[in-house]
DNA sequence: CTAAGGTGATTAAACGATTAATCACCCTCT
DNA sequence: AGAGGGTGATTAATCGTTTAATCACCTTAG
């Protein structure tokens, strides 16, 4: 703004007008009493001036600067795109920018770049919280993505449901010998998604789990997994708990030459790029990032309108809930949905593929977002 | 800052102290003529206070901001991340925030997204623009990374120099047919990519290009590339423009069977996070980012600091650079380095293969950033 | 002894919008 | 006709910081 700034203010507009700055706010924003004739005159003199209003003085004056922070444990994480696309969109309808903070690094660091976008009087923060780190009360509305299981967690995508959705798939296609494949125990997404997957398995089904922090903290960072081992223990399923592992496991079961999806099937999470253009096309379970971002950037913006509600922590007669300027309440998990391609395919090989394996394609099964009752309803009978 | 933003400015601070907020304001910055006793007495009892200066307030007197706009063609771009932290780091270093905008769809949607930058009072933007779409001045320093044969180019990635990496690093395998995959043609980046591995094959190599657009356009989206009837004409190695191409490649290669790196090798562009946990792991060449954010950053801030430099076009004695607010007259190239996997063998097969094509895994030849002249100098000879 | 110069602080005017308070004026009702 | 009410505008304060201008005071030189 400084320099090539046109400095057509609302001065300017007054004075070429001959009547007052306070006439010709009231005019833009039609609050005062203005004529309507006079208001009109004055947007058609703002428009043909080019008058853009100063959003840095108008949140001087209102106190609200109009900018949201987004914070991200790692922007270089392959999801972010999407996040920060879904995000910016939802604050860009509602008339917010979004200001970025990376927190790489420790959970200082998180603290750092939040610290940060507070210094910048961003009206809110949606964050992604890093592994194991709370967040506490920032003195602005805050909304938080990163599942349901997380304490103070806003919204975010039902991972356990997702990983209901890949479980009742692979069963339907017969498979009963599973592999979890995540990257640490820690995380609460992935705890949810191995979680919701498990939750579906029936009493003759059985899994292993492999975490591959543990496993390259023994063999070393890109280490072969040694997918063909457990193969040949009879394993004809990788559920990984998202699609960077997936793709990991596909392209070493293919140099192995293990045959997906004949041999076995491999599935993925979160539909990242890559995951329709590898061959062949990666079966994965889908977030609705729109949807997502909607509730995160709505949350805040119920919260800044509910207006300043300066009643520190007293006054709380109730004495249930402390009054945080934390946007709470609303702990809304949105559905997955099933995004079927080709590397998942009916169980094969001696596992005793039941016959209805090879009943696959249903029709009507391959369509997005969908409930899997009907095929899972007989193996729900086995839940614990 | 509006609800919670504990109250202290610098007025409670200079009431406190029985000073004027100006004396506080010289003090803190270190401008005016302050004791020294009682500028630390200031420092000391801010400190205490917990005080946190005003960027808005401090934006409107100034006329900064301090906040830079970031423009992607896509966020959604599996390169963005990179880019995004790499600039976000860059211009945190440099005490400056990062907003955000996407001008996903149209180039109209790049209008707009800077339109809302502007609108927020941004010092500067660094663009990643849309294929064809020039940017006129927009009234604000903006710092262009794209290619350096794009016109009004700030700074990028030296495109042609990582395809000669890439084509000499194939060379000296013994390669002389290459499939040259890209995406579309009207790309800048990618045409540097290609004119720079194709400025280094010698007379008796082959090469044909593939245009996935093309392709895709006849084929289907995600359709198969057909790579298999290339590798029967006799191609050894396929180089694509981008990581996602060469996955696309790579995997299309496994699942029919072929060999990598055995029959034939596979390369990729921009070390994209996949590429080190696939197998075998693709050989690529990386950016750096942090130069590349660093400079186009730079170029902001030596534009902002240089003062408004108002003389609108006028005054220009020389008359030959017309003065626009541009960041101009750096068009930095950043050498990339290649990032040897394993996805590149020697070439075999009956094109051909000279001796010298066995006499691979050179020793010191895996290290990141390196020339390759020695490999090449003979080759280069036949250059046209 | 007084003018000049230096030092360390204060005053006050911005920056550009918002908004409560005020004012001038006209109209209507009793 | 005077009170009361509505209308359409203006005035002026305010947000928190920066900064040019000013001021009071002290020192030193002529």
């Amino acid at each position: 703004m400084a320099n090539t700034r046109s400095a057509t203010n609302m001065t300017a507009i007054a004075d070429a007008l001959g009547v007052s700055a306070a006439t010709v706010s009231n005019a833009l924003s039609g609050k005062g009493r203005v004529s309507p004739e006079l208001a009109e005159k004055i947007r058609a003199k703002a428009e043909e001036m080019g008058y853009v209003p100063s959003q840095t003085a108008r949140a001087l004056r209102t106190g609200r600067s109009g900018v949201f922070g987004l914070v991200l444990p790692d922007i270089a994480n392959p999801l972010f795109p999407r996040i920060a696309q879904a995000i910016e969109h939802a604050a860009a309808t509602a008339g917010y920018g979004v200001l970025i903070a990376d927190s790489r690094g420790d959970s200082a660091a998180q603290t750092l770049a939040i610290q940060r976008l507070l210094e910048r009087d961003v009206d809110g923060i949606v964050i992604v919280p890093r592994f194991g780190t709370r967040i506490t009360d920032l003195g602005c509305p805050v909304s938080v993505i990163d599942s349901p299981s997380t304490p103070g967690n806003t919204v975010s995508a039902d991972h356990w449901q997702g990983g209901q959705l890949i479980a009742d798939h692979l069963l339907s296609l017969g498979h009963r010998h599973f592999a979890f494949v995540g990257h640490t125990p820690l995380s609460n997404v992935q705890g949810d998604r191995i979680g919701g997957m498990k939750s579906r398995l029936p009493k003759d089904a059985r899994f292993e789990t492999m975490w591959i922090d543990r496993i390259e903290a023994e063999r070393g960072r890109g280490c072969p997994l040694g997918v063909k081992d457990l193969v040949a223990r009879g394993i004809t399923a990788f559920a990984a708990t998202n699609d960077l592992h997936a793709l990991r496991v596909l392209t070493e079961l293919q140099q192995a030459g293990v045959k997906v999806p004949e041999d076995v099937s491999v599935t993925g999470f979160d539909d990242l790029v890559w995951s329709s253009v590898v061959t062949p096309g990666l079966t994965t379970v889908k977030q609705d990032m729109a949807a997502i971002a909607d509730i995160a950037v709505g949350a805040l913006i119920d919260v800044i309108e509910a207006g300043p509600q300066d009643a520190p922590v007293a006054e709380n007669a109730s004495g249930t809930a402390p009054k945080r300027a934390v946007a709470v309440g609303r702990a809304d998990r949105v559905a997955m949905s099933l995004v079927e391609r080709q590397t998942t395919g009916p169980a094969a090989g001696p596992a005793g593929g039941p016959a209805r394996a090879q009943a696959n394609n249903f029709p009507g099964d391959d369509a997005g977002a969908h409930s899997t009752s009907s095929l899972t309803q007989p193996l729900r009978r086995n839940e614990p």
